[in-house]
DNA sequence: ATCAACGAGATTGTTGACAAGATGTTCGAT
DNA sequence: ATCGAACATCTTGTCAACAATCTCGTTGAT
């Protein structure tokens, strides 16, 4: 209590905690950040938590406007398209050169993801198909060896949870996404690059009709009384 | 020297100053940066150089290890294809989305820069060629109206100035690359959505060609202290 | 009731001094 | 001469107080 959190260490432990505040909806977009009130709950010095903030502004996942402190960023249906666009010309990068370079240790962790996705989605796991999806594009990226393109994807998510987040609960969303998986694994293991790039643009494409038909009227509703 | 340039102010000018001095050879990769001599000799408080620092260092052009300070990043030959990669994988993206939304003003540029290139082959201007060879770049990216990409290239291209110099010296090097450039415009300008991302992928498989032959035993070694 | 001006409180920005750690130098022992 | 320990200096990291600005409720005039 009386030593806080201080520099390079309360650093990350504060832009950490912000990310998964914001990732279980403790924090919702528009919401503002106020210096002291986050060292008092984080236990750490305003300094360690001005530098986090800067962080995650340098992350987009937060806008700091001068003498106004820091909101976190609202993403627009049309940003996450975007946004989701540029995963998919990455991806079909990793997707590809995973195919040529992945080693036969990461070739079986990739057949074992793909039988336990076809059960997790027979057995309604969700949670399971949840997590295999994540360590799946995780592993296709790690296995491409494309470090730059990995730091970049994952940027590119970070403003994205609350997309993610509404997508996962479409009924009947991993049913659909199911055999888009299977392709990019089977080209992958297959060690067909161009099959791997198509499967994993097939897929994209597919995450992007769903933000399209996810679009609301509009983001910020005039609200009906004040 | 009695008011110091501070906040944001200062961060913004102390790091364009820094890019600047990166790109015109000023600093070297490896080099270390001392805070106290920065905001000197760029007239503006420590904290403000610290802010500009962390900047750098967020977009991959400057290293910061604790305790020790800041250092010119150097970037490998292989990172720079991966770079490169990534480049060819987002630039595809935004050439072909300029095909189909250019506007005729866009595309009315497009023909003029294709004309002016040309010119400065034949009249042997590398300035000139150099200068138009960026605003198009600029320009298909503008035209796509893909701004997260723009970004992201942004920050693609922030840690290559060092290669950029090295490639646009070889002789010979316009006249390879003036027929890839003229089919990206062509491609653009027509409306062929497809060729656009072929014409701007082989552009940038050709970059990556001339990257690996570039290829030097060490890049740059540390330069004496100062 | 509406609006503008005002001001108290809250919040971010800035500063300068000091602490903590790294780097370089000197000097003695071998 | 070489190595290593003690020391001096340089550099970055931290902090607490203060300054500047913004927010929002209150007041008073129309």
């Amino acid at each position: 209590m009386t030593d806080r959190l201080t520099g390079a260490a309360g650093r990350q432990y504060v832009a950490d905690a912000i990310r998964y505040a914001l990732r279980s909806g403790d924090l919702v977009p528009g919401q503002r950040l106020v210096e002291n009130d986050l060292a008092e709950s984080y236990g750490a010095t305003r300094g360690a938590v001005r530098e986090a903030l800067q962080d995650l502004a340098a992350e987009e996942i937060l806008e700091i406007v001068p003498r106004r402190g820091a909101r976190v960023r609202t993403v627009s249906v049309e940003e996450a398209i975007q946004i989701t666009e540029c995963r998919s010309a990455l991806e079909q990068l990793c997707a590809q050169k995973a195919a040529t370079r992945a080693n036969e240790e990461q070739r079986a962790e990739l057949r074992r993801i793909g039988a336990d996705m076809r059960r997790a989605v027979t057995d309604g796991a969700w949670d399971a198909y949840s997590a295999l999806n994540q360590r799946l594009h995780e592993l296709v990226i790690e296995a491409s060896g494309q470090e730059v393109a990995r730091r970049h994807l994952d940027r590119l998510n970070g403003p994205m949870v609350r997309f993610q987040f509404r997508l996962a609960l479409r009924p009947g969303r991993p049913a659909q996404s199911l055999p888009q998986h299977l392709a990019i694994i089977d080209a992958v293991v297959s060690g067909d690059a161009p099959a791997a790039a198509r499967a994993a643009a097939a897929h994209l494409d597919d995450v992007i009709e769903q933000l399209r038909s996810s679009a609301v009227p509009s983001p910020t509703q005039a609200p009906p009384r004040a």
